[in-house]
RNA sequence: GGUCUUGUAGCUCAACUGGAUAGAGCAGCUGCCUUCUAAGCAGCAGGUUUCAGGUUCGAGUCCUGACAGGAUCACCA
């Protein structure tokens, strides 16, 4: 890219400037430049305390000399002068104008980032096939689409998966709860989306194992079981929750009912495995309707049925190796002690995988299938140390990607009333979430007269717009790796630092550019407002907030940026007027700026997921 | 208990990675639509950044320790 930010400018002129000067050394990309707080006379303001000590000059000094440099370097300043150890620095008007043109000159994708060749794979929402989406899966898969959006939009190539868990006890429990008490209900037959149907007849299983449990907790065999096995003075009430896991796999007979299916899955048993994929059929049919009203998409799913035996030739060859060794009872293990981790196993006793084992590989698939140079798993915190753990062996196993492995790691979503908990029922739906926010949006917009003359579709398209893009918003404004609080009510607010104050500052802009005639040429003689000089600024420094978001992976950084672009434009409009400004100069010049900001908030929102509307 | 993580206004979040007087929104109060979309703008009020030390020109940010939340420490996924 040919534009240079601002900053950009500064740092380099500051670090040849102490090259000529003192033949040192200093990274650009070191140098300390800061915007100046408002009631501070300025624009920005050059860090000159790291210096003083080490040439042994005063601030006035170094800042004269600095100040003269930057300035025999065709950075134009209306005025630079040394405050304490700063060199404050006003840009003069020609300078602003000269970076507005050349952003203006570029157009939409000013801040795009030149392709880097480097091919990124990002895993997100990886449910069960057991229950429908929650608001969980949401902030996961909204982080992860945001993320591969400002991935792509910074030059990768990026490859979005997900890899779903659709084996194991808990689709079984569903299966045999459906098989019990489904009378062959069917998605169509009842209506209901596939997914929570299926979901329907797992929480049917639990509540068929509850019953079960509290009335052998009564009977003679609870009773003894109790006897023999409580610790010492420990109260019913304590034990059998306790016991409840053990229970299951040793005495309940719908546990064992359950455990038989699993087991004639695996052993590829026709009946089981058809029912199996009707009933996942069902879920992955409600998952696509889920994401499709969500606005995202993947480039490839991953199954975990196809997965889950992958890994198993790995670990034989690290163990040849010597990477893993075993212990007397046969179980595989790798000793992470040197990083600061346990002994960790790899494979159980009997031969089977764990957790680890198939993630070790599915990950080495994966880069048969893309030869990716950064994996990117967007996976809760809570298993942080599992990623930790998986990081590890692959580098223990001397595979070259495994330092560019990265876990994503996002905060769990916490309700007012607190944690979610499925068994007491305060599980968010994401279905039931995205109908909420768009007939709340559709409320509140209904009455716009600026829609009159929009056609139902065109309508609900805005609603839609409105209401997904609050619900959006709301959640990757918050730093993905920070627990966040999920007030219903307050993720259905259209004002403040929402999507629809910014999308109403696009809007604005719109309604201007279909009311004015196209202005190609920035005026050369034009002296900028300081609320023109915020936005251009702001302009200038969005690219550099995004390869921030794009390193840190957290798009709330982008989200934050778009939101200063909409409140100083809200600002800016409300004092100066565009279309009846006080001079032709003056109305080309905003016209110009309003256009470019219109883009870039179009861009910087489409790089959270949001799409704009162009009336509201 | 070990490890990791979080603690900023009544509430939800920021703070350009160590810079100047810690900023927004919500909730509360007060103004501004005959004028480019009021889903807007302006103002009032709200803070010992959990606490105690330390590092230095300078600390919400780094270090140590306490206190308080959370996660994790399975032959579960």
């Amino acid at each position: 890219m040919s534009y240079k930010t601002n900053t950009l400018l500064l740092r380099e002129a500051t670090s040849t400037f102490f090259k000529q000067q003192y033949d040192a050394s200093i990274e650009a990309q070191s140098v300390n430049i800061k915007t100046i707080p408002d009631d501070i006379e300025g624009d920005y303001s050059i860090v000159l305390f790291p210096y003083l000590k080490r040439f042994g000059v005063t601030p006035q000094d170094l800042g004269d000399k600095l100040a003269e440099y930057i300035q025999s370097q065709g950075i134009q300043c209306a005025k630079i002068e040394v405050v304490k150890g700063f060199l404050n620095l006003t840009f003069a008007d020609a300078f602003w104008r000269n970076q507005l043109a050349q952003i203006t000159e570029i157009g939409e994708d000013y801040a795009k980032g030149d392709s880097t060749g480097k091919k990124v794979v990002i895993e997100f929402c990886s449910p069960n096939t057991n229950k429908p989406l929650h608001l969980g899966h949401i902030r996961n898969i909204l982080i992860g689409w945001s993320m591969s959006e400002i991935l792509a939009y910074t030059g990768n190539d990026v490859k979005k998966v997900q890899i779903i868990n659709d084996r194991g006890i808990a689709i079984c429990k569903s299966i045999l709860a459906w098989q019990q008490e489904g009378n062959g209900e069917t998605p169509d037959s009842s209506g209901v989306k596939g997914d929570h149907l299926v979901g329907k007849y797992y929480v049917m299983f639990e509540k068929l194992f509850k019953k079960e449990y509290a009335d052998w907790q009564e009977s003679d065999a609870g009773e003894a079981t109790y006897s023999e096995n409580q610790k010492e003075n420990e109260k019913k009430e304590h034990f059998f929750p306790r016991y409840k896991n053990t229970y299951f796999n040793t005495h309940s007979p719908i546990g064992k009912k359950a455990k038989e299916l699993l087991l004639a899955w695996e052993s590829g048993d026709t009946e089981v495995v058809g029912l199996w994929q009707k009933m996942n059929g069902w879920v992955y049919e409600g998952f696509d309707e889920t994401y499709d009203a969500l606005g995202v998409s993947f480039d490839k799913l991953y199954y975990e049925s196809d997965t889950y035996l992958l890994g198993k030739d790995i670990i034989a060859k690290g163990l040849t190796d010597g990477v893993f060794y075993q212990k007397e009872d046969n179980s595989t293990w790798v000793d992470l002690e040197h990083k600061g981790l346990d002994q960790k196993l790899v494979l159980r006793s009997d031969g089977t995988s764990v957790y680890i084992t198939q993630d070790i590989g599915t990950a080495i698939e994966r880069h048969k299938d893309f030869g990716f140079d950064q994996m990117i798993y967007v996976v809760g915190n809570e298993q942080d140390y599992h990623f930790q753990a998986l990081f590890a062996t692959m580098d223990k196993l001397e595979v070259p990607y495994a330092k560019n492995m990265h876990h994503l790691s996002y905060g769990m979503v916490d309700l007012p009333s607190g944690k979610m908990k499925s068994r007491e029922g305060t599980v968010v739906d994401a279905d039931d979430l995205v109908k909420e926010v768009i007939s709340v949006a559709e409320d509140s917009a209904k009455e716009s007269q600026f829609l009159a003359d929009f056609s139902a579709d065109e309508k609900s398209e805005v609603y839609r717009n409105i209401g997904l893009g609050a619900l959006k918003y709301f959640i990757l404004k918050v730093n993905a790796k920070k627990r966040m609080t999920f007030d219903p009510s307050q993720s259905v607010d259209m004002h403040g630092v929402t999507a629809p104050y910014i999308q109403n500052a696009y809007v604005r802009i719109q309604a201007i550019l279909t009311k004015s005639e196209d202005v190609k040429n920035l005026p050369e003689n034009y002296s900028w407002q300081p609320q023109e000089k915020k936005l251009i600024s702001l302009l200038d420094h969005f690219n550099v907030v995004i390869s921030h978001a794009a390193q840190q992976l957290d798009p709330s950084l982008v989200a934050h940026h778009v939101y200063d672009f909409a409140k100083e434009y809200h600002r800016f409009y409300n004092d100066h007027k565009i279309l009846g400004a006080e001079s032709p100069e003056a109305m080309n010049a905003r016209l110009m700026l309003s256009r470019q900001v219109g883009l870039a908030i179009k861009v910087g929102m489409r790089l959270l997921g949001i799409s704009m509307p162009q009336r509201m």
